[in-house]
DNA sequence: GCGACAG
DNA sequence: ATCTTGTCGC
């Protein structure tokens, strides 16, 4: 059942309850956990849409923590799902993963653009593709989706509680620049908030956006360009 | 009942 | 996400 009925044509109820369970079994999986060891590589990913139905995705691999590209893949697909807050992940989910076949070098980590467990039901994009791919993932979205927080200081590095309403943190927002709009930061599968965090703060480059998600988008914009 | 709603 | 021009603030 749906939490909610987006703007829009309504999407179908039956393919709405059929994601929301099929997300919940995936939520049993999800484990929060330190890395095992300081990353080398990390990775950043993010998705557009050149047309309504086609969707192109892009990873970009960086060297922790230096920071520099070292490869940059991207593949485009159909798009077969609706856009469904909440649902996210399964329209955008199977070309990110065939994007993510298609890196040499696998990362220690990703940073994805969107939430975690910063979700209605704990299962945001981050944590869904880390799942998948049983791989460490957090999100960073620029956009909440659920929860409440008190606005951080303006200056950057401010960070304030994501919580729900009884009070269980759901991440953290996070001023990654000095009077820029807040990040929502937080786990995805095999990391924990602290480690998120810390990866987010130390991925900032005088930017809004931590450099995977910034480049991911970058390159998104210059793939484009290539279809045409 | 009203509002909220990643990308 | 995408469509779109000029404009305010540092």
């Amino acid at each position: 059942m749906a939490y909610y009925r987006p703007p829009g044509p309504p999407a179908d109820p039956i393919i709405v309850r059929d994601l929301t369970r099929l997300q919940d079994e995936m939520r049993t999986r999800v484990r929060q956990e330190a890395l095992a060891r300081e990353p080398q590589f990390i990775a950043g990913c993010d998705s557009s849409f050149p047309t309504p139905e086609t969707i192109l995705s892009v990873f970009v691999l960086l060297r922790f923590p230096s920071l520099e590209l070292v490869e940059k893949v991207w593949s485009v697909g159909p798009v077969e799902v609706p856009y469904i807050p909440g649902l996210l992940s399964f329209r955008e989910a199977p070309n990110v993963l065939r994007t993510y076949e298609k890196l040499q070098q696998k990362p220690d980590v990703i940073m994805v653009d969107g939430h975690g467990i910063a979700h209605p039901r704990r299962m945001g994009i981050a944590a869904h593709l880390g799942v998948l791919l049983d791989m460490p993932t957090f999100g960073v979205a620029k956009q909440k989706l659920t929860g409440t927080f008190q606005e951080p200081a303006l200056t950057k590095g401010s960070i304030s509680a994501l919580t729900d309403r009884n009070g269980e943190l759901l991440g953290e927002v996070i001023r990654s620049k000095d009077k820029v709009q807040p990040l929502f930061v937080s786990p995805g599968h095999r990391c924990d908030q602290a480690t998120a965090t810390r990866l987010t703060l130390a991925c900032l480059r005088g930017y809004k956006l931590p450099e995977p998600t910034r480049l991911a988008d970058h390159w998104a914009e210059e793939f484009k360009k290539e279809l045409k």
